[in-house]
DNA sequence: GACCTGCTGCGGATTG
């Protein structure tokens, strides 16, 4: 850290210096002693036009670390004529609107206009821009698509004299098909001006600075300058309580009554982990105030609550001065500035471990102890409970979890997405921006020298031709791409500058009042009841044709069913959950519950002979459990399905019904012995493969091949099957008869 | 038994 001068001096130090006087007069205005690590070592490379990842803890000024010596540098040398300097590209409307807020004081000193632009920016005040380009501009990836397709003729004149280009929360972005769109775009920025521009990205939660060096300079990670400060060690106050279901106890109303007892007059967030579970637990939380006549803290906060009922949660947040608790989903993960709360709390097993840095992170800043509580629900064991539900996986899966975040590692951006979906829009953009292009200037633009390089140009063929035979493209005589009439309705609509799909959905209107939207995954019907927005509701009118839905209040109800899929866990979690069962040491901040969970999820790990091998006989059925990741499961399932096996993934195994445990070893042995099949051939007969937004216009053959670049894992799967073979050699499998509806055989009931 | 994000249209030249 800087060292900090006599007392009521300014900060002084080497990167202090090299800023404008101005910039420094506003630091000094601030009162900062000192810059943070961070800000202190991004100056240097930042004036120098460097390409820079700054990777440093939430509230660390990170955002400042990137705009203290930009803003020095436009305040040192002035534009000479009109233009952006920089541009700011962040994932959420509400956090550009929040980094205006932070940037404005500093830029009016400066005299440095600050623009926002996204979807909910007036008119108007995008006309401003566009008639006196310049200063910073705060910008979604959609919103500068929109500006590639629709105002094409004015790129140049917008962003020809940019300088640099900042893109905060980068994890948001790795890996997904939004961050190849906004990789897509920041190249064609670059072509469009004619040059290079030095590139930041900010995030608090990256797991492998050289991927995400990468991934902001494609094909230049090697040369971004990396800053990532230690983070001030923080205390982490922690404990996971284990609670059984049963007959005889309700787990759900042990979880609600201790989040009542412990959470009340302070402010914490509840992660829930799905809506649904938001919705019920709110609502029981709700109920046990009006039961105690105590005014309720307990609130919801999902992205299917209307953008009026969210902020209003935010808001109440914000106020110290009355206790409230969001219960919710990842909406309140991320950087939108709510302050800190003195208590976070996990209902069920993380979904990642970047999720849980990510939810951590909200709590106890400031010197203050994080306070964590995570909350897991087993069902009873009984005879006939089978065997990958007797191993307590949801409270193993969350052990993993905290230990590989004690380790300080994340999950890594999901490899081998080809994102044909978003090259595929890219296409159509790239059209749209020149009225035309050529095959070979779109490969050159798009694959060769651009983000997407991992298509070959016998992938983009195919592509361009499955576009063409599903009505997107058309190729004139002299070679030019234009829209054809599918394509063109595409482009002319709005919803076509996202490169993420959206379920259509219904409108809930509540007394004239719209308490968000529903995309129901079972049907809604006149007179039902519904848990919503934390309130009961009966269903009065559903309008098909307006896609609206009338809700009157009501005494009962039950949460809708939002749909989604299920959560693909990590190679390195499952790893980690195998190592868990056999070893004997238990971790300090498991309660008395998660302490009895344990040892009963250790004893049926034995039990069921799992720590000789991965096969299990039940029944006429076999269990195979490789504790490996679900893409090398897939690989595993769909090769045994390809030798006419037939198989079910039931979470952490592999079922096959009517096969016997020596038959089961066998087939791994005939799989092991065979060479790796081609992913493809393993995609090829699964039903549902479309993914993303364009996957549909993709064509059969294109389709299997994304399909299984994403969610087939051909090589580790054969890397991982000797080891499977040998160890099920080792010893005769288990083999458990099977029966039905017996009584408990392990009383593991909390008290 | 998953979560989240986003979004058009609307002028140009001249004068004080």
């Amino acid at each position: 850290m800087t060292t900090s001068q006599v007392s009521g001096s300014e900060p002084a130090s080497a990167a202090f210096g090299r800023l404008h006087p101005d910039v420094r007069r506003w630091i000094w205005q601030r009162g900062w002693r000192e810059l943070h690590p961070a800000q202190e070592a991004a100056v240097e490379p930042v004036l120098a036009g460097e390409d820079v990842l700054i990777s440093a803890a939430t509230a660390s000024g990170k955002t400042e670390a990137a705009f203290l010596p930009i803003c020095s540098g436009l305040a040192a040398t002035p534009a000479d004529g009109p233009g952006i300097q920089a541009v700011y590209i962040g994932p959420l409307k509400a956090l550009i609107n929040d980094q205006q807020g932070r940037l404005d004081s500093l830029c009016e000193l400066l005299g440095i206009p600050v623009h926002p632009w996204h979807g909910d920016v007036a008119a108007a005040a995008k006309q401003r821009v566009l008639k006196r380009p310049g200063g910073i501009l705060l910008i979604t990836p959609e919103s500068l698509e929109a500006l590639f397709v629709v105002r094409a003729t004015k790129i140049f004149g917008l962003f020809g004299a940019l300088r640099h280009v900042v893109v905060d929360e980068l994890h948001s972005f790795i890996g997904t098909e939004r961050g190849a769109q906004l990789q897509s775009l920041l190249h064609r920025l670059e072509l469009a001006v004619r040059r290079r521009v030095p590139r930041i990205g900010l995030s608090a939660t990256l797991g492998d600075l050289a991927d995400a060096a990468e991934f902001l300079r494609p094909g230049g990670g090697a040369r971004v300058r990396l800053i990532a400060p230690p983070g001030d060690a923080q205390e982490l106050r922690l404990q996971l309580r284990g609670h059984v279901h049963s007959a005889r106890s309700d787990a759900d109303a042990e979880i609600t009554a201790h989040l009542f007892a412990h959470l009340r007059g302070t402010d914490n967030l509840v992660f829930a982990n799905s809506r649904s579970r938001v919705e019920q637990f709110t609502d029981r939380l709700t109920r046990r105030a009006e039961r105690t006549r105590v005014p309720n803290e307990f609130v919801p906060h999902h992205g299917n609550l209307s953008k009026d009922l969210r902020e209003h949660v935010e808001a109440r947040l914000r106020d110290r001065s009355l206790p409230v608790t969001a219960i919710c989903t990842s909406t309140l993960e991320m950087g939108i500035d709510i302050g800190s709360v003195t208590s976070v709390a996990q209902i069920g097993a993380p979904s990642s471990v970047a999720a849980l840095r990510q939810r951590l992170g909200r709590s106890g800043r400031r010197g203050d102890p994080a306070v964590l509580r995570i909350y897991v629900r087993e069902e009873e064991v009984t005879a006939s409970t089978a065997p990958q539900d007797q191993v307590r996986a949801e409270l193993v899966q969350t052990i993993a979890v905290v230990d590989l975040l004690l380790e300080r590692w994340y999950e890594p951006p999901s490899a081998g997405g080809l994102h044909l979906s978003t090259l595929t829009q890219q296409i159509l953009s790239l059209i749209a921006q020149h009225g035309g292009v050529t095959p070979a200037e779109a490969y050159r633009t798009l694959c060769g020298d651009g983000p997407f390089h991992h298509v070959g140009q016998g992938t983009f063929g195919a592509l361009l031709r499955a576009l063409g035979s599903a009505g997107l493209l058309r190729q004139e005589p002299d070679g030019l791409l234009l829209h054809d009439e599918t394509g063109e309705r595409i482009v002319n609509h709005y919803g076509f500058f996202a490169a993420f799909a959206s379920p259509e959905e219904y409108r809930l209107v509540a007394e004239g009042r719209t308490l968000g939207s529903l995309a129901p995954a079972a049907p809604v019907l006149p007179g039902g009841l519904l848990i919503f927005a934390g309130r009961r509701w009966r269903i009065q009118r559903v309008d098909g044709a307006a896609k609206v839905i009338d809700l009157t209040p009501s005494s009962g109800g039950a949460p809708p069913a939002f749909g989604g899929g299920a959560a693909d866990v990590h190679d390195r979690i499952r790893a980690r959950m195998r190592l868990l069962y056999e070893r004997t040491d238990v971790p300090a901040y498991l309660d008395t519950g998660a302490r009895r969970l344990l040892a009963e999820a250790r004893d049926n790990f034995r039990r069921l002979g799992l720590d000789a091998g991965p096969v299990v006989g039940w029944g006429d059925d076999t269990y195979v459990f490789p504790f490996r990741g679900d893409a090398v499961m897939a690989a595993l399932g769909l090769a045994l399905a390809l030798r006419g096996v037939r198989y079910e993934k039931e979470s952490l195994a592999l079922r096959l019904p009517q096969t016997s445990p020596e038959r089961a070893v066998e087939l791994l042995d005939e799989l092991a012995a065979a060479p790796p099949p081609d992913p493809r051939k393993l995609a090829a007969p699964v039903l549902d493969k479309e993914l993303d937004k364009y996957d549909e216009y993709l064509g059969e053959d294109l389709l299997t091949t994304a399909y299984a670049a994403r969610r087939i894992d051909v090589p580790a799967a054969w890397e991982a099957l000797p080891g499977l073979v040998a160890a099920a050699r080792r010893r005769t499998p288990t083999r458990v008869p099977r029966v039905a509806g017996g009584t408990a055989s392990t009383d593991s009931r909390t008290p």
